[in-house]
DNA sequence: TTGAAAGCGGTACCAA
DNA sequence: TTGGTACCGCTTTCAA
């Protein structure tokens, strides 16, 4: 039914190997040869077989990318960011989602190697590196983005998570907030930059917080609104009441905000928030919510590009390579506060 | 580097064809050769090679998806309703985002032709059904999701939507609203079937709407909630000014929310609001915002198990089938309304 | 029940 | 500059 190189070349008569040839532009073609292979190439609409060409060359020119959670636009954005830069290489993004479902990622990984991409492409939720050291063994590379492990020299893309707490933090500090808690996420590399930065920040103003400012998740099925939710209602209930609440994401804020709007309190007026990730809704939402924006849509073009660079190296692996994107805050109204009294009493 | 049948095969001092039947499970095959064999590629960890399979039966369990933008939940939302179902088949989706632009989408439909893809299943944003003409010719089957096309026999699976506009129409009348507006979305069929509802509901009940009620959007670059914005404030400017208004979908809607909360009038009391899609964030916004859910995994699944049927059937081409979903309201703050006065005046 | 041989549609290598 | 030949890893057909 479709059209083969065999069919080219029976037809102009030459040989197939030349009709190959002029397909990867071989410069040992004669001018006029090429051109009649390319007209009879656009008349048929011939197009190569990727099967076949996979088959002699051991590379698929497919790319796996395993996200969390397609529905959360940080990922969506990621992806498309990918998209866009491997579109124009020609190569193929094949995107799964493990449903923040480590057993499922682990499926995803087993899959998509199984199709033989060649590169993998990975925002982990998984507990330990165990997965990527065996997929090292397999050797098929992969470069991991957002969350990283410690400990593993594995190519990565991903944000200065250190830095996002520490904006966020320094943003409630001068929001006017002075009683500054954090609803951290779970024990991931994300989670963890991001505590360290807003510890650091309290330090380094000589803030000292009492320890139960800091509010883990209960658990960690959700995206982070349920949680947040519950986080904040164990904060409300402390005396003195955090004026200022960061949050480890966005989805987490949410469940915050609307904690906060329940028990009858205003923001930013009584509490003010900031989360993280800059999500798409982020300004739709009740009180508009002030967000650390983490350039998803760059994430996903560095990461197309490490790993192109990985693909296409023609040397021996490249030394894993690290690229941490800036972070910036996004101000709205959710730390929109009067300036703070000049001498409170 | 890669294990191959061959190796199996070797090792055990079988042939080939062995290996591959036993893989396949074809009936004759001694019940100890299978054991022997099945164990080995298990202690191997064998994959067998996708490239050359396919090379050899033509098809390569791939399906491809076109979806206008990933970042809209409602499309995410049917991608993960697909991957659920085909991931239990054994195939592999493909996911491409057009950008809501059609000739980024004739681009991506290329690419995943020229990948060999079992079935394509595309939310289409072209203006005309030629693309899908000229699919039909090079004879890879599809189908056709959320929007489809007047007068192209193509198997589909939306939901129906004549339905959305009486159900979206007829939850504003039930909220009290007598002057109900319409801010519609492009030629294409979604949203010429809401339009048609929304009329239809009006005569059934006997009511008359100025023509100006329904208002067109000034372009469709975005997803909707700029010219969202734009309509509504178009709306605004009308006398008698509209107590209801239901939107395209929920991009609209969140645009006309904002228009409707900057001219300083509030949602519902002053007027009642209601989208299409109900999106993830529905909930979250400023005013949450009721809307009618179109079921996005569940378009998804139906997708994806009416694919398989047509990829797998050996008979000739199914006849071309149609799968409407029923939509459903979901209400929420903007349409509680207060009931309407008794006998005013 | 098992396997030898012939491809599937390309690419790589080397000779003409 | 061009092309013959030998594969790539698997399935299909048919004979043993």
């Amino acid at each position: 039914m479709a059209v083969r190189m065999k069919d080219i070349a029976r037809d102009l008569g030459v040989s197939v190997v030349t009709v190959s040839k002029v397909l990867r532009n071989h410069s040992d073609i004669g001018p006029e040869t090429r051109e009649r292979v390319l007209k009879r190439i656009k008349e048929l609409n011939y197009r190569p077989n990727p099967a076949a060409r996979a088959l002699v060359t051991g590379r698929t020119r497919m790319i796996g990318l395993i996200v969390p959670d397609l529905v959360h636009p940080f990922f969506a954005e990621v992806a498309k960011g990918l998209s866009r830069v491997l579109r124009k290489r020609d190569y193929t993004l094949m995107i799964s989602s493990s449903e923040e479902d480590p057993a499922l990622e682990q499926y995803e990984i087993d899959q998509l190697l199984a199709r033989r991409v060649d590169i993998l492409i990975v925002a982990s939720t998984q507990p330990t590196d165990e997965a990527f050291r065996r997929i090292e063994e397999q050797g098929t590379p992969y470069v991991l983005i957002d969350r990283r492990f410690a400990g593993l020299a594995a190519h990565f893309v991903g944000v200065d998570d250190e830095r996002v707490g520490e904006l966020a933090t320094q943003h409630l500090i001068d929001a006017g907030c002075r009683r500054i808690a954090h609803i951290r996420g779970p024990e991931v590399s994300t989670a963890l930059g991001r505590l360290a930065g807003y510890r650091r920040v309290l330090s380094r103003r000589g803030l000292t917080m009492p320890p139960v400012y800091v509010v883990s998740p209960r658990s960690s099925d959700d995206a982070g609104d349920v949680s947040g939710h519950a986080a904040m209602k164990v904060l409300l209930e402390l005396s003195p009441r955090p004026d200022g609440v960061f949050c480890y994401n966005d989805p987490a804020a949410v469940g915050a905000l609307t904690a906060i709007l329940e028990a009858g309190l205003r923001v930013p007026e009584d509490i003010a928030l900031i989360g993280c990730g800059n999500v798409h809704y982020s300004g739709l939402l009740r009180v508009p919510l002030s967000s650390v924006d983490q350039d998803s849509a760059g994430i996903g073009e560095r990461a197309a590009k490490l790993a192109l660079s990985v693909v296409e190296a023609k040397s021996p692996p490249v030394r894993s390579k690290t690229v941490l994107l800036a972070p910036t805050v996004v101000a709205r109204e959710s730390t929109r506060r009067p300036p703070p009294p000049k001498t409170s009493r």
